[in-house]
RNA sequence: GGAGUCGUAGCGCAAUUGGUUAGCGCGUCGGCCUGUCACGCCGAAGGUUGCGGGUUCAAGUCCCGUCGACUUCGCCA
């Protein structure tokens, strides 16, 4: 038996016991007649203590403590020995097993170690790209360890929770066939079929939806997903989602088993009790009062409209915004006119202009009862007041305002309410916002391709009420569409979908997708939603955002084992890669021109 | 595809406006230490400042290119 104990468990219940751990060797500490060696495993810490009393007689006791000298840090030890309790006032709180220590009879180093090129044991982190590069001694350290830990606890309990209501877990395939609607496919070479390619599922969404139209009703998978797009920090190219379909159901149906899984996953793992049913909001207001479908809403500071009052105003850039048919919007930060110089205003200008494509920033500093800024002189007094008045500003406030149209205003004032509310610390963050979006649209104009777009995609079913809407106003038509919004991230999204053949085939006319085209991609659904399609609808949560969020994380790569840099690379491992020549051939593939490497 | 930040010893960082031999901490190696808690003390080794070019009497520092990491806009049905 190789341990009969992990390094985290032992307490002082367990003094006089005889016991054999296994670990790694954090550090040790060496006193000269006696020293300390931290043993680690993934359950902590238990503190081995070579002095004089070690072993069965002082032979092997100074033989013990020989040995030890010659470990070095990520050693593999195993350690027989006594469990006693530490010495009066020799406790280490700050250690789970800190009360005890382990008196060695036996040491076995059962693996050497290079000195490693980063430390486990010292909490200070490593750069991004050396961490990635061993990810196997990052993955050592207890933050990596607990937030991986985390992760199978969100998985354990929503299968629980599935397991509990029906659901049955299914695999659908990896290797399928590319449908160009949406993010770019992760391809893969055929090497029977000359010159065809599979595509790695950006979703399984049509295979859920063919396993209710064979019967089974609730489904689960804990599915990974490909996208082929450029990364940020909650996005990687391979990506887990828990995906979820079931029959016979509406919208409330779908959020409510959600809502369901969510309060079970808030209580277990972050110990908060929610109110059911989760808040939910329109994506019409979230828009019109975050600027955003996944607002963040720690926090108030909502977006406030001066459209109408910019229309009678003499100031040029807002009267001309407002005639034009957009937007004049601000947002009022409380009490933080003094920490906005001038300099930081000029900053805060760049930085909108450059990310939001903004034409400019204008603000306003509430100070002795009106309001002052640059701009102040190209308003009367009265306007001074019905702008201070709609702002509800006092003194020491300061109100941006974007005058733009709908769409960049939106952009803009959600960055900066998200900048704003970092930067003045206007909420906690460990505390959590969930909540629903409804009520999306079905359709946007792409005016680059002239086509009307899917917002969430085509197989999303409109709202029942304003399915006539579709051959009258089709941007007018809401989806029975829903998100969930945790944060201000999007954790997971879903709809109802279209279960009718006439139905389906409509919306892929409307999105300017030919028979002949939907036939070639998508002719197996429509098929199958001939022979008796059930009702149905599902969503599907991000487990990588999910598991970041509740760890209170900032990057999702912080929650995958063995994540990729924002160019899609793994460090560790060298993929993507060259391949050879022969396997080239086998596959019929010539490249034209491959990238140039360091390495 | 665009923008920004960064790249200095194994690791984390410093180096004034361009100016002597590029420093500090951790780690490593050697020595000392019987109750440590990321122990402490003494000593030593360790660098082509990512790579290539340019400006200059002089470049870690300025300029151009390139590679890489991160953040972000576009993109992500």
């Amino acid at each position: 038996m190789f341990r009969t104990h992990t390094c985290g468990e032992l307490r002082k219940e367990h003094a006089g016991q005889i016991v054999t751990l296994c670990g790694w060797l954090d550090h040790q500490r060496d006193q000269g007649g006696l020293s300390f060696i931290w043993l680690r495993d993934r359950y902590g810490i238990t503190q081995v203590t070579f002095s004089p009393e070690a072993g069965a007689s002082p032979e092997e006791a100074e033989a013990l403590l020989q040995k030890v000298r010659t470990c070095r840090q990520e050693f593999v030890l195993q350690v027989k020995g006594e469990v006693i309790q530490r010495p009066e006032g020799g406790e280490n709180k700050a250690l789970a097993t800190g009360e005890i220590e382990v008196r060695p009879l036996e040491l076995v180093i059962l693996n050497r170690s290079d000195v490693p090129p980063v430390q486990p044991s010292i909490p200070d982190l490593p750069s991004e790209d050396v961490r990635l590069q061993y990810r196997y001694l990052d993955l050592r350290r207890p933050d990596m360890q607990k937030a991986l830990a985390l992760r199978h606890r969100i998985v354990k309990i929503m299968r629980d929770y599935t397991d509990e209501l029906g659901f049955l877990e299914v695999e659908t395939p990896m290797l399928g066939r590319s449908t160009p609607e949406g993010a770019r496919d992760y391809l893969v070479p055929s090497r029977v079929h000359a010159g065809k390619f599979y595509a790695l599922p950006q979703s399984p969404q049509l295979y859920k939806q063919l396993l209710m139209i064979a019967g089974f009703d609730r489904y689960v998978q804990v599915a990974r997903c490909f996208r082929d797009e450029d990364l940020r920090a909650d996005r990687q190219p391979e990506f887990t989602q828990i995906d979820m379909e079931m029959s016979f159901v509406s919208m409330e149906d779908v959020m409510g088993m959600m809502d369901g899984l969510i309060a079970r996953l808030a209580k277990e793992v972050l110990g908060i009790e929610l109110q059911l049913p989760l808040p939910r909001m329109s994506y019409a207001d979230a828009m019109e009062r975050y600027g955003h479908d996944a607002p963040d809403l720690r926090y108030g500071m909502e977006l406030i409209d001066l459209t109408d009052i910019a229309k009678e105003c003499e100031f040029s850039v807002f009267r001309g915004t407002a005639d034009a048919g957009n937007r004049v919007r601000a947002v009022v930060a409380k009490g933080a006119a003094d920490k906005y110089s001038r300099k930081a205003i000029d900053e805060l200008t760049s930085w909108a202009k450059e990310n939001f494509g903004v034409k400019g920033l204008a603000f306003f500093k509430g100070a002795e009862g009106t309001l002052q800024a640059p701009i102040a002189k190209f308003f009367n007094e009265e306007f001074i007041a019905r702008i201070k008045e709609r702002l509800e500003m006092t003194d020491g406030d300061i109100a941006f305002i974007i005058a733009d149209t709908f769409e960049t205003s939106c952009r803009a004032l959600n960055g900066l309410r998200r900048r704003l509310a970092k930067e003045l610390e206007l909420y906690d963050p460990k505390s959590f916002s969930f909540s629903w979006i409804v009520d999306f649209p079905m359709l946007e104009w792409d005016a680059e391709e002239e086509r009307w777009v899917a917002v969430h995609h085509p197989f999303t079913a409109p709202l029942p009420e304003d399915e006539a809407l579709l051959d009258t106003d089709p941007r007018a038509c809401r989806a029975a569409a829903y998100d969930i919004v945790i944060n201000g991230f999007e954790a997971g999204g879903g709809s109802i979908r279209i279960h009718d053949n006439a139905l389906q085939k409509k919306i892929f006319s409307l999105l300017n997708i030919d028979d002949e085209t939907a036939k070639d991609r998508f002719g197996f659904l429509l098929d199958a939603l001939r022979f008796g399609a059930p009702p149905h609808g599902g969503i599907a949560l991000g487990l990588d955002r999910l598991a970041m969020i509740f760890a209170g994380l900032d990057s999702i790569r912080d929650v995958i084992a063995f994540p990729k840099t924002a160019r899609a690379a793994d460090l560790m491992s060298g993929a993507p890669g060259l391949v050879d020549e022969k396997q080239m051939k086998e596959l019929s593939i010539k490249v034209e021109k491959a990238e140039k490497t360091q390495n």
